[in-house]
DNA sequence: AAAATATTTAACCAAAAAGTTAAATAACCT
DNA sequence: AGGTTATTTAACTTTTTGGTTAAATATTTT
């Protein structure tokens, strides 16, 4: 956990497609990988990047998977950015 | 150039620190090198990464090269992150 | 119980990233 | 000019990442 894993969860441009896509609200695994060119095995495969980073979390319902935004682990990524910058925060 | 560039540029650890090493102040690559378990090569590399990703910007004096910090292109990454949480800014 | 659907996991491959050592550049100092 | 110092670039190797297809798992439907 920790930083490290958020920011690399981010580096990929799929995964924070994905992200974007969950902003609007929570959808299954199945609907999420028809937006994109490669295969679910590949999409399953970032779900799971980003699970790990907790920047998303998965509720099964049925045979669906429901993955849905988490954003409370970008606090750490802001509050690191904003020390570089060395700006004041509370 | 764009987000993609800053973002894997802050995906290595190495790259983060050196980022935060000059917060303090410029720095001479081999000043910086020093600090690190890996050859002045792949430093080097390093700060090319972050160069390339306007992160850094560096000044030769002399037979020194001086890197210093640029937070401007991280501006951006803020505002994708606040984006994603759903945040309004001005 | 068998078939169909949704998703993940396994095994593998190719491309990208990060490291190494050695050679090339660039500037300084006798 | 020749030698030393600072740093980068080249050539190469190893590790990591992102992709593929095929098999496994879980659930629903018939």
């Amino acid at each position: 956990m920790g930083i490290q894993n958020t920011i690399k969860a981010l580096s990929d441009p799929i995964r924070r497609e994905i992200l974007e896509m969950l902003k609007t609200g929570r959808m299954a695994a199945g609907e999420i990988s028809e937006k994109f060119p490669v295969s679910g095995a590949a999409i399953s495969k970032h779900l799971s990047v980003l699970r790990d980073a907790d920047l998303i979390r998965d509720t099964r319902e049925g045979k669906f998977i429901y993955y849905e935004l988490n954003t409370s682990v970008l606090e750490e990524v802001m509050l690191w950015i904003s020390g570089l910058k060395g700006e004041k925060h509370d």
